[in-house]
RNA sequence: GUGGUUGUAGCUCAGCUGGUUAGAGCGUCGGUUUGUGGUACCGAAAGUCGCCGGUUCGAACCCGGUCUUCCACCCCA
């Protein structure tokens, strides 16, 4: 009894359409990445779990794909632990690999690896699928693709100001206008967290306030209240929830909060070094945005944090993100090596630049032209020709069986093949060859030289 | 992981409050005679109604479970 094909949950199968789309927009960020001077590198699609487990925070690990070990794995966990039905003890026993989570953690896996043979600052950019054990909703999928452009060793805020003209670029060059590039540095959130005092509860306040257009302002305040930050403190972001105004204005605004943080007016600093290069040199299509709810993060991010919108009227959750992670080497032994990075979502983007209609016309090949199929001692004459063409760069090919012309017809209108040729008795008499146009409709007598120049 | 939602021919969907051989459009395939298409006309194939179980004389329709879809949390590209 045949079964019925499928595929897992939150995973998908690409028609040639789809892979054309896709590597369009694969091959517009790799020349952008390579324009901005970034090289490929590639890791295993599986790494060792101890590499992975930890890195992303408790919902991060839940999230993470493990591997069976090989064998007879279950034999060798011992009656106490089976007994006890601890799957987070279990796990480590039973499984030593997971799938890639994302391209961040494996790189600075590579960087400490490889650190004797590499130069930095290193440039690197990396395309590769990633898997996510979570629930798929629109735009999220348990396989997905990112790519990522990462600098390590380098502290310069160049590097930020760098990375957000690359999104500007990549973005620009897909034809995507108006996509929000949305900025704000950890450290502020630091200063913010230590000024209404819930510097320990950090991530629980960073967490709360990413909701705040979400859930709105009370309900904020609420969940702050519930996670032990005292009403006094909650007081003192009042200003915050009130942040209007343009870029400078909210800066300002900012610095009269934070002015007797330290670490607060630090990420000030950097916030206004970044956008002052950005004011300098422009944007060609992307808004630069303070946001300082932005607090998406990876444990990891010490400095600025990105994360790019798609544009107004576009139902999709972020198209990109990144940051600067001070000491992400750090937990693979490599002390004071300084990184930052962004990544785009490929499959989100395909998503937007699907419902916003944006794919050129021209993407998808087919091949150009289809030879009629007559028989055998024409169809040997038909692939002299072919051979020719190839040799000279025109795709073609002949209809491999000697079927009804209507249905030859038929297969290259349903292909979008633009040239048809006819190769019958009378063509070979006089050696010639009929082209047919396509769309036009229009046929031509032509000698293999001119079917070539005119196919070329 | 929590709550909800969806699932009928290849695709998009009908199918009234459970009642005999489950329908349509599009697509596919064949034909309208022999080397010329995308139009038209004729005809055909194609569904264990997601899967498993239950209630019932009888279920695509009711109930339970499971998988899948989408949505909201969570989190994220």
């Amino acid at each position: 009894m045949a079964q019925k094909p499928s595929i897992p949950k939150g995973t998908r199968d690409f028609n040639p359409e789809e892979v054309s789309k896709r590597n369009y927009i694969f091959n517009t960020i790799r020349s952008q990445f390579e324009v901005f001077g970034f090289q490929p590198i590639e890791t295993p699609s599986f790494e060792n779990s101890s590499t992975l487990m930890g890195k992303y925070g408790e919902e991060g690990d839940r999230l993470i794909f493990k591997i069976l070990n090989s064998g007879d794995y279950l034999s060798k966990v011992d009656d106490d632990l089976y007994q006890a039905k601890d799957s987070n003890r279990m796990t480590s026993r039973i499984s030593e690999k997971a799938l890639r989570y994302d391209l961040t953690v494996p790189f600075a896996r590579y960087v400490v690896q490889h650190q004797n043979e590499i130069d930095f600052p290193f440039k690197r950019y990396q395309i590769q699928p990633v898997w996510r054990a979570d629930r798929p909703q629109k735009g999220r999928f348990r396989e997905f693709y990112q790519c990522d452009a990462d600098v390590v060793g380098s502290k310069s805020l160049w590097q930020e100001v760098e990375f957000i003209q690359l999104y500007d670029a990549v973005f620009t060059a897909l034809g995507l206008k108006g996509t929000t590039i949305k900025i704000n540095n950890r450290k502020i959130l630091s200063g913010i967290a230590e000024v209404i005092g819930a510097q320990d509860k950090l991530i629980d306040f960073t967490v709360a306030l990413d909701k705040l257009d979400k859930i709105g302002e009370e309900k904020v305040k609420e969940e702050m209240l519930n996670k032990g930050i005292p009403q006094s403190g909650i007081d003192k972001l009042q200003p915050l929830f009130n942040l209007t105004g343009n870029f400078a204005s909210q800066v300002d605004e900012l610095k009269s909060i934070l002015n007797t943080s330290e670490e607060g007016t630090k990420g000030i600093e950097e916030l206004e070094f970044i956008t002052k290069g950005i004011e300098t040199l422009g944007l060609k299509t992307a808004i630069l945005q303070l946001d300082v709810t932005l607090a998406r993060g990876l444990n990891y991010y010490t400095g600025a944090i990105f994360e790019v919108a798609a544009p107004e009227g576009v139902k999709m959750g972020s198209i990109g993100g990144g940051g600067r992670y001070d000491d992400l080497t750090g937990i693979f032994g490599l002390k004071d090596v300084s990184g930052v990075g962004i990544s785009f979502g490929l499959d989100r983007i395909a998503l937007v630049l699907e419902d916003l209609n944006l794919f050129p016309e021209t993407i998808t090949n087919t091949v150009k032209v289809l030879f009629i199929n007559f028989g055998e001692s024409e169809s040997m004459a038909s692939m002299k020709a072919i051979k020719e063409l190839r040799e000279n760069g025109v795709s073609a090919e002949l209809f491999p069986d000697k079927k009804k012309t209507i249905k030859q017809f038929n297969y290259a209108n349903k292909r979008c093949i633009p040239f048809v040729v006819l190769l019958g008795e009378s063509e070979i008499a006089s050696k010639t060859y009929t082209l047919k146009n396509m769309n036009s409709g229009e046929q031509q007598q032509l000698t293999l030289e001119d079917l070539i120049s005119t196919l070329q």
